[in-house]
Order: structure tokens, then C-alpha cells, then sequence
RNA sequence: GCGGACGUGGCGAAAUGGUAGACGCAGCAGACUUAAAAUCUGCUAUCCGAAAUGGGUGUGCGGGUUCGAGUCCCGCCGUCCGCACCA
């Protein structure tokens, strides 16, 4: 006798204990079957699991054990992103230790994802954070160093100058410190880079190649990094400045060469920095432009200043018009050469500029509809054209005109063409305790060295205090104070640690392989790479894998990898959303948990304090804004099946899911509806041999779509395809044929829903796991209808609809619907102009 | 500001340019039950209509291409993601 309900609190974690015993889920690096790295981004270790991390492990555990039933040996490891800066926060909030705060997150967060039953090879599992990790990390980055794709600049930072800290992007609100409140300035200071750019090129023509990602992210990398070709030459200065003779310029627009109206220096150009030392208003000037943040978004945002320096140059093909110099706020000293000429007409920000100091306005493109003299107003013309007002460049398109302007710069020697990027290289140092030490060491003789490898890992001191703001390695009394190893002179230290993204640009290849006594062994990773599958937030679609990319193509370029693209198929999934609740304390928000927050007539209140809160927008979900929802509960009352099979339901996965309870219940019921057709088989063990066509059709139909429907992650759809066949089995007179159909349904629905499938697997007398088992065969012959449903239109409009056999001749349909009484009554004796007939689809009778 | 996406019933959604709303949630009505839960059956875009295998309207808004547009093109509006020190 079974129970009448799965009861998932018991079924759960003995499936969970057998998988684990077994060791089913461990992949062997020396299987000969044909292999499939399955990989989901893994997480920062915030706390605790909210719903968006379900959601993905739940998508790639879908795949991962897809594949295992269809005969492939499976990499599907977890570990933890654990360095980062809200392990600081916590310290200084709650003087806990950044690690012991962490550590005690990865043990949290871990068994939350037991309970979830992923088939994960947790034997592979690692942490960012240990020295097992981060110290291979080191070797790493020593290998870059030598390899001459590391170097040290100067590099603006966010500097709070009450707490004397460098501060985040996130740390800095509406341009003030977020502790503090003091406005933030900008202050240079000498750290690591990576050579990103080396590898433009490379990157930007790699991504052709990527023909398994999505269109959009590949549109979105090539946007990031921003090739662009233009002329690149020199105005002179009308009176020498000292030593300047000359201002050097970029633009990818030469073609509107005669519409320029003035020139502008960024406020670090030398040129700027050389006059500021005679101008104090300008000086002032420059100084008012390192206010501020350092994000794009604040930089083209915020209002765009000039200072007319009162300089003039020459423009290079008319030595009797001059150009004013101006320094402006929006010029970056980072991208070309940190000085442009405006083109007013032509750009909107220019244009902005112009009118903003009454400059000139040239239109020199013209769209041909207007006169040459047409008005300029308040919008810049960037449209296609002919070019008008530029003497011999007259007439031509804006295309033949730039290729025209850069072959007469080149042969008169004035300017050459060039090639520029908006990418730059790769700043990784950060002035942060909580992270991977950058292994150098600086020696007043020897300069910046290489800590040698076997001295490696450079642990983190255990023995720091948050109490004073800034690094704790700079402060520490004895970490930064080493013999330099060349010389054996004293040193110090590098006491930057490695940006987060370092940790996340190579961690699949030690999932791969994770030997003591070296990052990884190539030959192992080699076996594995690139990731069949990656899953993640499309948040990530940029950065993220960009540097892995990069990181990819660095290691493969010192002869360490012999691929260059670390991720052969990529699916971004979208967020789950939930609305912000705050309330505001001393002019900032405070966020609160949705779980403490009810609907009290008709008022959004905080639950303790009955205190109304500030309902947010729908956005994703984050620890910082606290709009999470907790599975574990969740878990506890419906088992791990329903959530599971709730995030794959209904939402496609790469649109963002906003939560709601609402659809669990559901979830739990289909579960147990499935776990009582399984327990029916018993019931119904004499059941008479009676054909049921329709639901063998179904059941080969669903066979074939879920494999589909999986391959391409449209989970939501393979799910209204189990659905359809469940009702239809549940139709089904008790016979032979629906039992058969019943037990393929296990196999069918086991990697979305795992342990009840176990739990049925044994109750029909499977002695080996359902983990085991193989994805049923498909009979192809039962997938072809031989009927079906054609709709007759007149004039486009559904008037009625047939069913014929399949593949009926199109002179046949034309009759039939011709006959159909309702057409007759919509063509209401009008004229045949034309019958559009669609093969086992429509007839359109056109009147 | 720049780059990328998304927008379809009360809700989540489906639909190689070819019957819009499959499938699910919620809801309503009924069956079973002493009762409830669970389960089962039916209905459920909207307007007109007592109803109809009656008709009109309808995929954010405005145009266009097509025999035919949720889908393709142009222009708007709104929302979300990213913008290099959040991860």
C-alpha cells in the first residue's frame, strides 16, 4: 500500500543522502563518454540563497541532468565569489572578521542548496577566498607580469576626503560619500593594470565566432569595447606655449573637419595643466572638474562646462581661420588623444556647448532636402548626407568624404588615420583588505618585483581592525614590512589587493582541474573547456565575461591554454524582480525585508512598528536593497520539487520573473498529481491491453519536445508540454497503453523534478536510480498527424475553420472552404479576386 | 547622457509572417463530503446579445509594407539592465 501523498520532507532528504553516497554526480575526468560542463555563475556568498540564485541553479541542474540521462559525463561543480566588499561592510558593522562573516555564509548557503537536491559535484567545490585558491591566483598573475600584461599607472579613485577612504561606485550618492555624506573628489593614484587592450582587436573579431550566445550580448561587447577608425592630427597653436607648439586631436567624424567651431582640452591635458600654473581661474577650473564621481553615467550627465583659455589655433586647411581653445568638463584625457575639436552642427553635445558660449554653428552635412544654409536649432544633424560648405569635399557622402579628408592628411603629412578603442585597459588594483594581496613587492633599488613563486600563497594577516577607516593591510603593523628578494634590502609589500573579477575570470578552469601544487593541469582542462553551458544574469554580459574572455586569451598567449574563448554557449537568464520597501532615516533610505512588511488597509506598512514605507520599483533582487525572498520556508512546507518546478513554469527564463507565492501552490499540486498517476500503476497492474493511438502520439510528441524545449532552456514551454501530456494521460481509460505512458513520464520529468521521480523510479520496481536512467527513445513515426485544422479566411478574416487530411492538394482546400456554408455568407456573392492557398494551414479568399 | 533589451487577458504566458490567448495561476459555478481540506467537472480577453459554429473590437501609442502583422519597417511612450571600484 503507498501513500496517498509524496511527502517530499522525508523523500527529499533520502534522495539527497543517496545521491551523495553514491557519488552519482561526481564527474570522472577520465570517462570515455562525450563530456558537458555545465555551469552556472557562482555566487557571491551574501548571506543566504534568495530566489534569483534558485532560479539558476535550478535552470543548469535541469540541463546537467538532461544530459546525464542522454549518455554524457557531466561537469556540474559549485563554489563561492568570496571575496568582496560587503564582507568589510559587515566587519565594520558588526566587528565580525570579513572571513568568519563569510565562511559562515558559504556554510549557510551551501546547505540551503542541498535542500534544493542539485546534482552538483561538490567534491570540486571551492572558495575564492581560501589560500588554496588565491594563492594560484598569485601564480597567475606573476605569469602576467612576466609575460608583460601587467603594468602600473596613474588612475583616478573616488576619494572621500572626511573618511579618508577610497569609496566604490556604489558607495558614492549623488556625489557624496555614503557614510560620510562629504563630497567625493577625485584623486589619482598609482595602481596595477592589465593589458585588456592588447587583445581589442582579438576580443572585438572573436566574437563572430560566438554563434552560441545571444545576438544581444555579443552586440553589447562590441559596443563596450567600441572600435572606431577616424584621423588623428595636429591644430597649432597660434602663439607657442613654452614648448607646446601644438594640440593633438582624434576624430572619428573628419568628414566634418569645416563645421568645427572650437577645440577642447581635457582638464588633465598637459597643455590644461601647463596654463593652470599662470591662471588661477583656470587652475580653479580644473580643480572643479575633479569634483565629482568617476562613472560615465555622472560624466556625460552633469552639465557641460568650458573655460575659454584665449588661446587660438589654426585650422589645418585654412591658415587664416582660428579656432578658440577651450578646456571642458566632458573631455576624457583616457579615450584618443584628451582633446577634441567640436563640430556643433553635427553633435549634440558640441551643439550644446556652442550655444551654451555662442560659438559658430556650420552645418556641413546636408540631408538634401533643405538649403545649404538650413537651420540649426536645439538638435545636432548625425544623419547620413552630402557634404555642403567644405570646399572640395563638396558633394560627397559623409562615407567618401572621410576616406577623402584622411588620404589628403596622409599625403600632405598633416594627420594619419587611426585607429582607436573605447575600451581600456583593465584596472585591478583595489585599497581593500578582503581580497587577493597582488603578489609584489616594492624595493626602493630593485623597483616593483615579482614575489617569487615558491613564497607563494601571500596569506591575509588574520590580525586587522575596522575600526579606522582605509586598508588594514596598509595599516597593519608587521604584513607589508619584507626583505626585498632581489636584493634583500627592506621592502614593503604591495598592499593593493586584486579586484573581484579577477577571482571570476579563471575559477572554471579550476573547477576543471585543481591540482596543489599549480593552478591547473592543462591537459585536464583541456578535457572540460571551454563550458558547454554557461548560465547567468544578463547583468553580467559585459564585464564579467568580457575579462574572462580576456583572461582566456592572456593565460593562452604565455602558453598556458591552448582555446582562447572560455564559454561555448552562453544563456542569460532574466532576474527575479520584487518591489523596494524603505523607509527613510536621516535623509537615506533604510531597506526592509518584504517579510517584514504587510498590507494594512490598503497601506504598505512595516510589520513591527506599523510604520507606513516607500513602496520601490520592481527591481532585481539584491541583498543590498534587501528585496529577497528566503526558499527556505518555502522549501519546508512545499518540498524542493515544487519550488524547483515553479521557477521553470510559466516565465520564459530569459524574461525577468517578478515573485509571487501565488504560483507554488499550484506547483504543489501538479507534484502530487504526478505522484498519484504513478501510485495508479499499481492499482491498475491487470490493466487489458487496449490501444490508446492518441496518447502514444502525445506521449512521443512530448518525448521529443521536452528534449527540444531543454536544449534551448525554454523550460517554461517543456513544462506546458508535461502539462498537456498529464491531462491527456489522466483522460486515458485505465489501460496497458496509459501505465506505458505513466512510466515514461518518469524519466521525463526527473530532472525537473528529482526526487519525487526517484520515489516513483522505485515504486514501480527500479531498483537503479532514476539519476541513472536513460532518456526514452522517441518513435518518429507517431509524431506526424494525419489530420489537421485549417483556417479559411475571406479577405484576412477568420470566417471558419476545416479538417482535412494532411497534405491534401491545394485545389482540394480551395474547393472545401469554397463550400463551407459561413464563407459563402462572408463572400455574400462579391467577386473572387484571388484565393491564397497555404499547404495544411489557410485558405485566404481574397474579394 | 550612451549602449542593450522588454511591453499580449485579472496575473505568469504561448504563437517557422498564416485560426491571438496553448499551458498554468487566480476567480466563478457545480459534484463528492455531516462539514472542511484534498480531488473531480464546467466556465473564464472584451463589447453587443437571452443564446448561437452570431457580430464588433483587441497584442503599449501613431503610421507603413503584405492577400494576411503580436511577429517585418519607421517614429513615439513606458519599464528594466549595463556604463569600467556592487557582485
Amino acid at each position: 500500500m503507498t501513500d496517498q501523498r509524496f511527502n517530499p520532507l522525508a523523500a527529499d532528504k533520502r534522495w539527497q543522502k543517496r545521491w551523495a553516497d553514491s557519488g552519482v554526480f561526481e564527474a570522472d575526468d577520465a570517462s570515455a563518454k562525450p563530456r558537458s560542463f555545465v555551469l552556472e555563475m557562482f555566487p557571491y556568498p551574501s548571506g543566504r540563497i534568495h530566489m534569483g540564485h534558485v532560479r539558476n541553479y535550478t535552470m543548469g541542474d535541469v540541463l546537467a541532468r538532461f544530459r546525464r540521462m542522454q549518455g554524457f559525463e557531466v561537469l556540474h561543480p559549485m563554489g563561492w565569489d568570496a571575496f568582496g566588499m560587503p564582507a568589510e561592510n559587515a566587519a565594520m558593522a558588526n566587528k565580525v572578521h570579513p572571513g568568519e562573516w563569510t565562511r559562515a555564509n558559504i556554510a549557510t548557503m551551501r546547505d540551503q542548496l542541498k535542500t534544493l537536491g542539485f546534482a552538483f559535484d561538490w567534491s570540486r567545490e571551492l572558495a575564492t577566498c581560501e589560500p588554496d585558491y588565491y594563492g594560484q591566483e598569485q601564480a597567475l598573475f606573476i605569469d602576467l607580469f612576466e609575460g608583460g600584461l601587467v603594468y602600473r599607472k596613474e588612475s583616478a579613485v573616488n576619494w572621500d576626503p572626511v573618511d579618508m577612504t577610497v569609496l566604490a561606485n556604489e558607495q558614492v550618492i549623488d556625489g557624496k560619500g555614503w557614510r560620510s555624506g562629504a563630497p567625493v573628489e577625485k584623486r589619482k593614484l598609482s595602481q596595477w593594470f592589465l593589458k585588456i587592450t592588447d587583445f581589442a582587436e582579438d576580443l572585438l573579431s572573436g566574437l563572430g565566432d560566438l554563434d552560441k550566445w545571444p545576438d544581444k550580448v555579443r552586440l553589447m561587447q562590441e559596443n563596450w569595447i567600441g572600435k572606431s577608425q577616424g584621423l588623428q592630427f595636429q591644430f597649432k597653436l597660434t602663439e607657442n606655449q613654452k614648448d607646446i607648439e601644438t594640440v593633438e586631436v582624434f576624430s572619428t567624424r573628419p568628414d566634418t573637419i569645416f563645421g568645427a567651431s572650437f577645440v577642447a582640452l581635457s582638464a588633465d591635458h598637459p597643455l590644461t595643466q601647463q596654463l593652470a600654473k599662470e591662471n588661477e581661474t583656470l587652475a580653479a577650473f580644473a580643480k572643479e572638474c575633479k569634483a565629482g564621481g568617476t562613472t560615465a553615467a555622472e560624466l556625460e550627465t552633469m552639465e557641460k562646462k568650458g573655460f575659454d583659455t584665449g588661446l587660438t589655433v589654426a585650422h589645418p586647411l585654412d591658415p587664416n581661420w582660428q579656432l578658440p581653445v577651450y578646456v571642458a568638463n566632458f573631455v576624457l584625457m583616457d579615450y584618443g588623444t584628451g582633446a577634441v575639436f567640436g563640430v556643433p552642427a553635427h553633435d549634440q553635445r558640441d551643439l550644446d556647448f556652442a550655444r551654451k558660449y555662442d560659438l559658430p554653428v556650420k552645418r556641413v552635412i546636408s540631408d538634401g532636402e533643405l538649403s545649404d544654409a538650413e537651420f540649426i536649432g536645439d538638435e545636432a544633424y548625425t544623419g547620413a548626407g552630402k557634404v555642403v560648405n567644405s570646399m572640395f569635399l563638396d558633394g560627397m557622402t559623409v562615407e567618401e568624404a572621410e576616406k577623402d579628408i584622411i588620404n589628403r592628411a596622409e599625403s600632405q603629412g598633416w594627420g594619419k588615420a587611426q585607429t582607436t578603442w573605447r575600451l581600456r585597459d583593465w584596472g585591478v588594483s583595489r585599497q581593500r583588505y578582503w581580497g587577493t594581496p597582488i603578489p609584489i613587492i616594492h624595493c626602493d633599488s630593485c623597483g616593483p618585483i615579482a614575489v617569487p613563486k615558491d613564497q607563494l600563497p601571500i596569506i591575509l594577516p588574520e590580525d586587522i581592525d575596522f575600526e579606522t577607516p582605509g586598508n588594514p593591510l596598509e595599516r597593519h603593523a608587521t604584513w607589508k614590512h619584507v626583505d626585498c628578494p632581489k636584493c634583500g634590502k627592506a621592502a614593503t609589500r604591495e598592499t593593493d589587493t586584486l579586484d573581484t573579477f579577477v577571482d571570476s575570470s579563471w575559477y572554471f578552469l579550476r573547477f576543471a582541474s585543481q591540482p596543489d601544487d599549480k593552478p591547473f593541469d592543462a591537459d585536464v582542462v583541456a578535457k572540460w573547456l571551454p563550458v558547454t553551458q554557461y548560465i547567468g544574469g544578463v547583468e553580467h554580459a559585459i564585464l564579467h565575461l568580457l575579462y574572462a574572455r580576456f583572461w582566456t586569451r592572456a593565460l593562452a598567449s604565455i602558453g598556458k591554454l591552448d582555446f582562447t574563448e572560455p564559454f561555448e554557449s552562453l544563456f542569460t537568464q532574466g532576474m527575479v524582480t520584487h518591489e523596494t520597501y524603505s523607509k527613510e532615516v536621516d535623509g537615506r533610505p533604510d531597506w526592509i525585508f518584504p517579510h517584514d512588511v504587510e498590507r494594512r488597509d490598503g497601506k504598505t506598512v512595516e510589520i513591527s512598528s506599523g510604520d507606513p514605507v516607500n513602496v520601490g520599483p520592481v527591481i532585481k533582487m539584491s541583498k543590498a536593497k534587501k528585496n529577497v525572498v528566503d526558499p527556505d520556508p518555502i522549501i519546508d512546507q512545499y518540498g524542493a520539487d515544487a519550488v524547483r518546478f515553479f521557477m521553470l513554469s510559466d516565465s520564459p527564463p530569459e524574461r525577468d520573473l517578478p515573485w509571487s507565492e501565488a504560483g507554488i501552490e499550484g506547483s504543489w499540486r501538479f507534484v502530487q498529481r504526478l505522484w498519484r498517476l504513478f501510485a495508479s500503476i499499481a492499482e491498475n497492474a491487470d490493466a487489458p491491453a487496449q490501444e490508446d493511438k492518441a496518447l502514444n502520439r502525445k506521449l512521443h510528441q512530448t518525448i521529443a519536445g521536452v528534449a527540444q524545449d531543454i536544449e534551448a532552456l525554454s523550460f517554461n514551454k517543456a513544462v506546458a508540454k508535461i502539462f498537456e501530456l498529464v491531462n491527456l494521460i489522466e483522460k486515458s481509460k485505465a489501460s496497458q497503453d496509459r501505465n506505458a505512458a505513466i512510466k515514461t513520464l518518469a524519466p521525463l520529468v526527473a530532472p525537473m523534478v528529482p526526487h519525487v521521480a526517484e520515489e516513483a523510479w522505485a515504486l514501480l520496481g527500479e531498483s537503479e536510480m532514476i539519476a541513472n536512467a536513460t532518456w526514452p527513445a522517441v518513435d518518429a513515426s507517431l509524431l506526424v498527424e494525419d489530420e489537421v485544422t485549417i483556417a479559411i479566411q475571406v479577405r484576412g478574416k477568420l470566417r471558419d475553420t476545416l479538417i482535412v487530411a494532411k497534405g491534401i492538394d491545394k485545389a482540394a482546400m480551395e474547393e472545401l472552404a469554397l463550400t463551407s456554408e459561413k464563407v459563402q455568407r462572408a463572400i455574400d456573392g462579391a467577386d473572387i479576386k484571388k484565393v491564397i492557398v497555404v499547404p495544411d494551414r489557410l485558405v485566404n479568399i481574397v474579394i
